[in-house]
DNA sequence: TTCTTGTGGGAAAGCGCATTCCCGTTGACA
DNA sequence: TGTCAACGGGAATGCGCTTTCCCACAAGAA
């Protein structure tokens, strides 16, 4: 990649290169407007385009954002970057992508590279966990952040703070409700269903799972419904489609009729589609209710029942968007939750 | 952003510049192992990272590789952005991401945004297109982008070239076989369903667009078929919710089954969520087919008949990535395309 | 022992740009 | 007409790094 330069713009225009400068990457002082003239007459035959990276260099700031997701294709994600792209946009900054499996490791090896790029400002999306195999690694993620703050940089945190990040300056963490949502849902629910109910849940140890989990039955219980039976899996559709798998035999042999709740939208999809190969339909053998509100699941059928959360806000925020209104998500009951007239109790 | 410098780390180290610089970021001279040790010390102990900035202007190349999509959210683009950013991975690189929503300006303005960041190369997904309104977009679009391959980088477009790009050097084309694809669809559902066809598509001079409708025309043309009624809508969702409003009138008071192409997934479920509310059920009062087999709609009921496309393998082509297979589709179909028993003629 | 060759560290020259500081010019004012 | 401030353009420095070139030294050959 090379390209002409600043100092060939000037040559040709007969100016010096402070004077090119100013006239062609905004400064404060502005040269007179027959020269300025001239010296855009001249970069724009020679096709200048202005190096990024050695105006970073000059001016220390990159304009840079970095973003890490565990996948971009994953509808939750690439939602939340559709906003942190936005506000990238708004900023006039561009957004720098690292996908990471949600391995903290790969999550730090991240940080790195965003602060080697000299990114003005990271965002991390996905969840937190606690496991114990993700124990070093979330200690040398949080040094690394660590240092990157200190160095000036912003760090916006979707969820939960990383494990062990002291709350440096720049630390920024996008408060999700998600246990006084998954409470919502739960006292919602209640009051429809009779009947007992079920989460599928993720690994152990995954905050954004876990709280969602800790919401819901606090939920119950505040409708007075005893704890529900907690199932865990993978927090993704084939953790769900296992959990459904499990559970098709168990459902078809009850009489009770169960309500589901799957901490994410994509875990609830996956149970329902190992649900019905099994003769197992909803809502009419049982309810399921999900979290998220995946937009390209919406027209799913039977639409599901979910929590509404503004992904992209989200995104705007951790951004550090500042007209962005704090996240407040909303429950949303649909058809997947519907108990049928006949068979309610 | 401010860090430790790598001069810093010579100072401490006791060593000169151009040995630390050896030692810390791969050189092809070694220097002795109790002085790379010592180099080592001082970097771990100052927390350095080289300023990647600095790095891509001495050695003019960035390690950045520039992806321009129209809307990171959805989900056709988001599963090629996963290609790319895998890719980019494996070249231990990074990408850049910009959304575009599919303005040709928008494209020219991103093109030149990486050219400013000296991405070493650019992958533009997305369909272009020859509508006369974005003529001009076009030409500053094609304009820019061979500045950039002049300079030496490398583009990668998926489907169809840029129009009006020269066939530089380094300008690459991944070629979608949509017409095939969709002739083929066409073929296959000619098969089996007797009535009359009707394409949804998107604005006419859309390449993709185009493409699968000539294509779709041309099976049903060689399957002995009369033409399809073609209607022209928006792109995505929203263009086929309005198409299936205008058509769910049609369907009911019509005695004959009309098969319905949608040039697009999401358009395809826009289409069926606006008949379902009107009563006309998939694939009981018509049937329906897709294209692209976005993952996330796979567990759609009933389930979509479509074209499967690698997008991921896609996203690493245009990427690069020289392991790669060449695209290759293939027709799937499924339950919305299959014709009741008690209704076949 | 002397000359050659090879080895490895250091000095310095950029990479492309922003910015500070300097200086010549001009206009206002007395 | 003389003085001073304000203005505007240019030279030079430095951002953090890579890389070439140079040189000192050691080891091998003659």
């Amino acid at each position: 990649m090379a390209a002409s330069t600043l100092s060939e713009v000037a040559r040709l225009a007969g100016v010096s290169l402070a004077t090119a400068s100013r006239v062609l990457n905004g400064s404060s002082r502005k040269p007179a407007e027959d020269i300025a003239e001239r010296v855009r007459e001249a970069a724009d035959k020679l096709g200048y385009v202005p190096n990024a990276q050695a105006q970073a260099l000059a001016k220390s700031s990159s304009g840079l954002i970095g973003l890490i997701v565990h996948d971009i294709a994953d509808p939750y994600f690439s939602a939340i970057a559709r906003g942190v792209q936005e506000a990238a946009r708004q900023q006039n900054r561009m957004v720098l992508l690292a996908s990471t499996s949600g391995a903290p490791a790969d999550e730090k090896e991240a940080v790195a590279a965003f602060a080697a790029r000299r990114a003005d400002s990271i965002v991390i999306a996905g969840s937190r966990s606690v496991r114990t195999e993700d124990k070093q690694g979330n200690a040398e993620l949080a040094a690394e952040l660590d240092r990157y703050c200190r160095n000036g940089g912003h760090v916006g945190v979707v969820g939960h703070p990383v494990v062990g990040a002291s709350t440096a300056e720049g630390y920024h963490v996008v408060q999700v409700p998600n246990e006084e949502l998954a409470a919502g849902l739960a006292a919602e629910l209640a009051g429809t269903h009779r009947g007992a109910f079920l989460i599928v849940a993720g690994p152990e140890g995954l905050y954004t799972s876990d709280d969602r989990v800790r919401g819901f039955q606090r939920g119950l219980a505040d409708a007075g419904r005893p704890e529900a039976e907690v199932i865990r899996t993978g927090f993704n559709r084939a953790g769900g489609y296992e959990a459904g798998l499990a559970l098709a035999e168990r459902i078809k042999s009850s009489t009770e009729r169960l309500c589901i709740f799957a901490v994410n939208d994509v875990m609830a999809i996956g149970v329902t589609a190992a649900l019905r190969p099994e003769g197992v339909w909803i809502p009419r053998d049982a309810t399921i209710a999900g979290f998220d509100d995946i937009e390209t699941l919406r027209d799913f059928r039977p639409a599901l029942s979910t929590v509404h959360l503004p992904l992209e806000d989200i995104g705007r925020l951790a951004a550090g968007d500042p007209d962005t209104p704090p996240v407040s998500g909303a429950v949303k009951l649909r058809r997947s939750t519907e108990t049928p007239v006949e068979s309610q109790v």
